[in-house]
RNA sequence: CGGGGUGUAGCGUAGCCCGGUUAUCGCGCCACGUUUGGGACGUGGAGGCCGCAGGUUCGAAUCCUGCCACCCCGACCA
C-alpha cells in the first residue's frame, strides 16, 4: 500500500479508482468488466441491502427470486425493452464443454451442444418475471402483486468502473402489478420517495427527486422517476430510478385480469432498482483526500478503538478498558471494534481507519490511563478532543449523530450552491465548464434541442424535478417558449 | 469497434533507441533486534518463463512478425 492517494483536485477519477481498491472495497477481477468486491465493501453494501430491504417490506413487499436466464423469445416479446437492452447482453448458445482433441489439456465447446433457444443473461428481470405473472394473476383480487427481488445482473458494457458500471452488479429489482393506472403510479412514486429518503437518512446522500425526458427514460417505460445527486467534481450521478410501466409489459406478456366489474383488463406495472452504484455514490459524495468518509449508519465499524501501549501489561489494560467501552457501546446500538494488532505501530492504524473511513476513532494510552480519559477523533472533520472516560459513551453516541447530519448538510449546501439557474447558452456552456454542477435552465420539449445540447456540451437533461414550478420561458437553446425549468449536467 | 499508448518480482519502476557478465531501484514481504501518543529503524534474507508464441543471431528484456491483455480518447450506459 502506497501512502498517499492521489489527491481529488490532481486527478479525481484517479482518487476515486485509487480510493475504492485502497480503501479494500474492491478490485477489478480476471473477468473483463467483472469487480470483486472485498469483504469491507460488501459489509457496507450489506448494510444498505438490510435498510433498504426493511423499508420494502415495510411498504408491504417481499422478496422472491427468478432465473438468471430469459429465453431469448421472451426476452423480445417488450419490443421498446428488447431494443434499449439489446446490444448488451451476454448470450448462452451452449450447455457443455468437451476436451479439445486439437489441444491437449485445453477444453471447447462442445458443436454438438448447441441450445434449441439461446438463453440471455438477464439485463433486467421484466420479461422472465411478467411471463411468471402471466400464470398468477386472473382477477383483481390477485392484485396487487408486490415482489422485490435481489439479484445480479448482467449488461456488457464497454467501459468499465469500479461500482460505477461494471459488467456484472448487484442490485434489487422491485416488479409489481397493479388493477388501475393510478394505483400503479402511486407505487413507482412511492419507489421513489423510498430510495430518497434512504438516500438522504441513510447515506447522507441529498437527491433530486424527478422525471425523465423521454430520450432518458428506462426502455419499455411510460415514465421514469428517479434520484439525482450531485458528486464533488460536478458531475451527477442517477442513483436509483422507479418506473411507471403502464401495460406494456401485460400487453406484451398477456397478462390480464378481470376486474371487479367483470371486464377484463391488461395489468398495470411498475419497476425499481438501485444497484451497487450507489457505493460510488457514496464514496464519491463524502470522500477526501485521506480516504474514505463514511456516514456512521453505513459503517461496518462506527468507532475503532486504538491502543497505545509500551508493554505488554499495558496492552492487557488497555484491552480490559476497551472491552469494557465497547459492551456499554453495543447496548446503544453502537458497533465498535478494537485494534489490537501487534503488528501496525499506532500511525499506520490511525492512518488505514482514515483511509477506511471509520466515524469515530479512540486512542487510549498509558496518559488516558492515569488521567480517566481518552483521545476521540472525528473521520469527517478529522478533528481530535480530550474526552473524560466518564462521559465517553455519551459523547459517543450524540457525535455519531452529529457527523450523520452534518455530512448530509455539507453535501447538501455543496448540491444547493451548485444548482445554477441559466437563460441563455452562453452562460449555459460557461458555467457547465467552469462551475460544473446542475444547471436549471428552460427547454422547449424536444428530444432534438435535448440531442443538439447534449452533442454540444455533454450534457443531459438529468431529470425534471418533481417539485418544480411553472413558469414561463424560452429555451436556453432554441428561444422557444417554455412552461418550466429542467434540470442539466454531465453525468456518470 | 475506430484512434493513441503500455506490458520487466505482490505493487510502482530502470534498462530497450545502440543485442553481450549475476536484470536496476523503491515500496511491500520474511527473520532477528530495538521501537510503539500520526504511516518506525537497523541488520540479514526470499522473491523474475522481462505479457504469450514464433523468427533473426554465436548470443534477445533489447531487433522482426503474429497474438493476447490492460490503460486513455470516441460511439454505448444503472
Amino acid at each position: 500500500m502506497s501512502k498517499n492517494l492521489t489527491s481529488r483536485a490532481e486527478d479525481y477519477s484517479k482518487w476515486y479508482n485509487e480510493l475504492v481498491v485502497k480503501a479494500d472495497l474492491a478490485e477489478n477481477s480476471a473477468v473483463r468488466g467483472c469487480m470483486v468486491i472485498k469483504p469491507y465493501g460488501y459489509a457496507i453494501w450489506e448494510k444498505m441491502q438490510a435498510e433498504l430491504d426493511r423499508m420494502f417490506k415495510e411498504t408491504g413487499h417481499q422478496n422472491a427470486y427468478f432465473p438468471l436466464f430469459v429465453p431469448k423469445s421472451l426476452f423480445e416479446a417488450e419490443e421498446k425493452n428488447a431494443e434499449g437492452f439489446a446490444k448488451e447482453c451476454a448470450v448462452v448458445t451452449h450447455y457443455r464443454l468437451q476436451n479439445d482433441p486439437d489441444n491437449p489439456g485445453k477444453l471447447r465447446v462442445d458443436p454438438e451442444a448447441k441450445l434449441e433457444e439461446e438463453l440471455v443473461v438477464r439485463p433486467t428481470s421484466e420479461a422472465i418475471i411478467w411471463n411468471t405473472y402471466k400464470g398468477w394473476i386472473q382477477s383483481y383480487r390477485d392484485l396487487p402483486i408486490l415482489i422485490n427481488q435481489w439479484a445480479n445482473v448482467v449488461r456488457w458494457e464497454m467501459r468499465t468502473r469500479l461500482f460505477l458500471r461494471t459488467a456484472e452488479f448487484l442490485w434489487q429489482e422491485g416488479h409489481t402489478a397493479h388493477a388501475t393506472k393510478a394505483e400503479a403510479i402511486a407505487e413507482a412514486e412511492q419507489m421513489n420517495d423510498v430510495y430518497a429518503e434512504f438516500a438522504e437518512n441513510f447515506m447522507a446522500i441529498p437527491v433530486i427527486k424527478g422525471v425523465k425526458t423521454e430520450s432518458e427514460r428506462f426502455a419499455g417505460a411510460v415514465d421514469t422517476y428517479c434520484i439525482e445527486a450531485l458528486m464533488q467534481d460536478g458531475k451527477a450521478l442517477q442513483a436509483g430510478t422507479s418506473h411507471f410501466l403502464g401495460q406494456n409489459f401485460a400487453k406484451a406478456f398477456d397478462v390480464k385480469f378481470t376486474n371487479n366489474e367483470g371486464k377484463l383488463d391488461h395489468v398495470w406495472a411498475t419497476s425499481w432498482g438501485v444497484s451497487t452504484r450507489l457505493m460510488g455514490a457514496l464514496i464519491m459524495t463524502h470522500s477526501d483526500d485521506k480516504g474514505l468518509v463514511l456516514p456512521p449508519n453505513l459503517a461496518p465499524s462506527q468507532v475503532v478503538i486504538v491502543p497505545i501501549y509500551k508493554t505488554d501489561e499495558q496492552l492487557e489494560v488497555i484491552k480490559e478498558k476497551a472491552n469494557t467501552i465497547i459492551k456499554e457501546l453495543k447496548t446503544l446500538g453502537v458497533s465498535c471494534k478494537l485494534d489490537a494488532r501487534t503488528t501496525h505501530r499506532p500511525g499506520a492504524k490511525f492512518a488505514q481507519h482514515e483511509l477506511q473511513g471509520v466515524p469515530l476513532r479512540i486512542a487510549i494510552g498509558q496518559r488516558d490511563l492515569d488521567n480517566g480519559t481518552v483521545e476521540l477523533a472525528r473521520r469527517d472533520t478529522l478533528t481530535k478532543e480530550i474526552v473524560k472516560m466518564d462521559n465517553l459513551v455519551s459523547t459517543v453516541e450524540t457525535l455519531l449523530k452529529t457527523i450523520q447530519n452534518e455530512l448530509f448538510s455539507k453535501a447538501l449546501n455543496f448540491r444547493d450552491t451548485h444548482i445554477t439557474e441559466v437563460d441563455d447558452f452562453e452562460t449555459f456552456k460557461t458555467v457547465l465548464e467552469s462551475k460544473t454542477g446542475f444547471i436549471s435552465a428552460h427547454w422547449d420539449g424536444t428530444a432534438e434541442t435535448e440531442q443538439k445540447i447534449k452533442e454540444l456540451t455533454k450534457a443531459t437533461i438529468r431529470c425534471i424535478p418533481m417539485d418544480v414550478k411553472k413558469e414561463a420561458g424560452e429555451c436556453v437553446f432554441t428561444g422557444k417558449p417554455s412552461t418550466n425549468r429542467v434540470l442539466f449536467a454531465k453525468a456518470y
